[in-house]
DNA sequence: CCTTGACCTAGAGCTACTCTAGGAGGGTAC
DNA sequence: GTACCCTCCTAGAGTAGCTCTAGGTCAAGG
């Protein structure tokens, strides 16, 4: 599988996979004969986590130790489970900030409303 | 108001606070006598809703566009409201992201119990 | 009186990309 | 067969949005 592929399905970009590998957070992406990066279907699923929490605001650092821990193996379970415990938590204040913001546009919304049917 | 209050009521920090003075998305701060700036009801509002839409994903560039409608007044209203309708759905896909990465994350979590029952 | 703490400005530093430059390999059109 | 185009590569510069530091003023408390 080449990088376009992957890029398009896990929704990073070309930059950004070759960047993640630079980084050390994705592990052993293997090369064809031509140099270009070839990819597994166990990258493509790293990958696509690894999107899904840096969309949600997961920082590279914490990227580094759970890539770190996903090196380390079976060993390394419990602090795995325990980082995207962690991580769950940061989801839970990123739905509440979200349902907020939600709340404060639609009051603009309708004094906006209110404002543009008093006028004409 | 002082900018310690404003940043605890509104949650961006000090430093956001004078930077977004700084770059202009915040309008008229007025000066006390010492030099330290004021807030006013009308400031704080803003800042609290700014700090909404950073917190959500609003780009700076975005917040300009926004505080130069807000300086236009009234006759911008429509402009504004299609601002933040454009936000409303850059909110709708931040859940849909949210969702997705809540349930990665609740099926590795699975997973690793899987894992960490299987073996002790 | 001296220290502590909150404020100020100017500017450097940081994170996480993102883009550019410069170059190679491969497929198709004239 | 060579010109053009697309995708890939590396190395490194540039950008956004803070965040922090240095260096300084002023007021209140011990």
């Amino acid at each position: 599988m080449k990088i376009s592929d992957v890029a398009s399905q896990c929704g990073l970009s070309i930059h950004t996979i070759r960047y993640y590998e630079e980084i050390g957070i994705c592990p052993a992406i293997c090369r064809g004969f031509d140099g270009n990066r070839c990819f597994s279907a166990e990258n493509l699923e790293w990958l696509t986590l690894l999107a899904a929490l840096r969309d949600t605001g997961m920082p590279i650092e914490k990227m580094k130790r759970f890539a770190a821990l996903y090196k380390q193996g079976d060993d390394a379970v419990l602090e795995r489970k325990q980082l995207l415990q962690e991580h769950q938590a940061a989801l839970d204040i990123q739905e509440k900030q979200l349902d907020q913001c939600k709340a404060l546009v639609l009051k603009k919304l309708s004094i906006y409303d209110d404002m543009l049917g008093r006028k004409p």
